[in-house]
DNA sequence: TCTGGTATACTTGTATACAAGTATTATATC
DNA sequence: GATATAATACTTGTATACAAGTATACCAGA
């Protein structure tokens, strides 16, 4: 609805994925909109219809959501299991849980190169907001965690990272897009919050890393949370995705 | 090598599972033991040979593998990338992260039901040592700890452990098989360590979890690592994959 | 009206075919 | 002998076909 063609994911992000990745994010995307309503039942031969795309695709894609908890795959059909409230709440566990363990291991070690990526990123974020590219914002703010995370090298970690990533992803994409329309403001405050995750980190302080992590969650899950919703209701009078 | 028709996987757990199931069981417990060397390169069209089944159950078992960490998908083969010591200490890093959140949660609701549970199967464990039955001890073993982190009802933590059980149950079981001939007076040890963590549940006594966690873990971790080494060098002589 | 069985229209899992792309090898040219 | 180019033997991603299984609907018979 965002973009012209009617897809939800940006497709500039997709040049060189195969026919499963777009259909596995142009999904997930749908699904955590609302759009497509937790519940509904999906068929591999309609979705490969839907999709002007063969069933193969199709199921590679259904796997990869099913990994990330968002459908279930049962014998017949694939139940959309959505975001609800507690599903987010519960990725915030983790992903609060998983950056905590990555800052014990980053105040173990040499930051200068990390600080700098983060700044870029920063910046490049700054630029986002002032040209109201909510997209680039998403993109940016995701590299940013994610940057961090990578930069302690644990292969387990980034596991669970790439896992939760998608997921993140179109939802941060989701809340960007209506805020940059409706909350332009809150911007300034989320910049700030990045600043002082950045100066945690260089000056590796637990407590004020611990304070804007924080902050940014609850920024982003309180203020999301009437997005998600009004997206729910939005979606109410949709088309169900099989008849 | 363990059972009789030159698998590694317990075929009777794959009663009910589909030709990639099968594979993707096959072939981890083939790389983590060592069997198949780190950094061999895996073709889709060999694999399905070897195997004798078509190209797309072995797609799909290589994308799971790839999705546990234990190969890497590149544009001509898959590259095995194994459990160094590096990564197995990854993984109880997230073991132990993950069980640590489980227990703040526990430690909130009624245990009764999950106590008796557990005790249960405290009880299998203890009949299959009696049987030396190292693949049900394993089974049991592995239920176990899942069993603790299915009660808290938290779906992403779930999808971890989700994420993280294949390689652990391959790991445990290769593990167990070997003490099961050479040390067997461990099982005591192990027992006593699963006792103290129901006890720890019962009483919600975190430190008494966090000892039990920490020496289950070096128990598994200490002991294995030279299992683990002796199957390294076992493989050493092995006929590579690919020619 | 309710029960039992059968036909049908779905479903998944697997095999196979094919197109497009990429290393590798061999050949021709200098 | 060294280098550029062409042939080849791979690779992946996708489409399609088919077998086996399962839910649904429908119809026959009581």
């Amino acid at each position: 609805m965002t973009e012209s063609n009617g897809f939800l994911y940006p497709s500039k992000w997709l040049s060189k994925a195969s026919a499963g990745d777009r259909v596995s994010c142009e999904l997930r995307m749908r699904i955590i909109s609302g759009e497509i309503e937790s519940g509904t039942i999906l068929s591999e031969n309609k979705l490969a219809a839907d999709f002007a795309v063969s069933r193969s695709p199709i199921r590679e894609a259904l796997k990869i959501l099913a990994s990330e908890n968002i459908i279930r795959l049962e014998r017949m059909g694939a139940v959309v299991i959505g975001l609800s409230e507690k599903e987010i709440e519960e990725i915030y566990d983790v992903r609060l849980l998983i950056e905590s363990f990555v800052f014990e291991r980053i105040v173990k070690i040499d930051t200068n190169e990390l600080i700098k990526e983060l700044s870029k990123i920063l910046e490049m974020m700054k630029v986002a907001i002032k040209y109201s590219d909510a997209d680039e914002f998403s993109y940016q703010d995701v590299l940013f965690h994610e940057t961090i995370i990578r930069a302690v090298n644990h292969s387990y970690i980034l596991m669970i990272w790439n896992n939760l990533k998608p997921v993140m992803e179109s939802f941060i994409l989701l809340s960007m897009r209506k805020r940059f329309k409706e909350k332009y403001e809150d911007f300034t405050r989320i910049i700030k919050n990045h600043e002082l995750y950045i100066e945690a980190i260089r000056t590796k302080d637990r407590d004020l890393m611990s304070k804007s992590l924080h902050d940014n969650f609850d920024d982003v899950q309180g203020k999301v949370e009437d997005l998600w919703i009004s997206q729910q209701m939005l979606s109410k009078g949709v088309v169900q995705q099989n008849d």
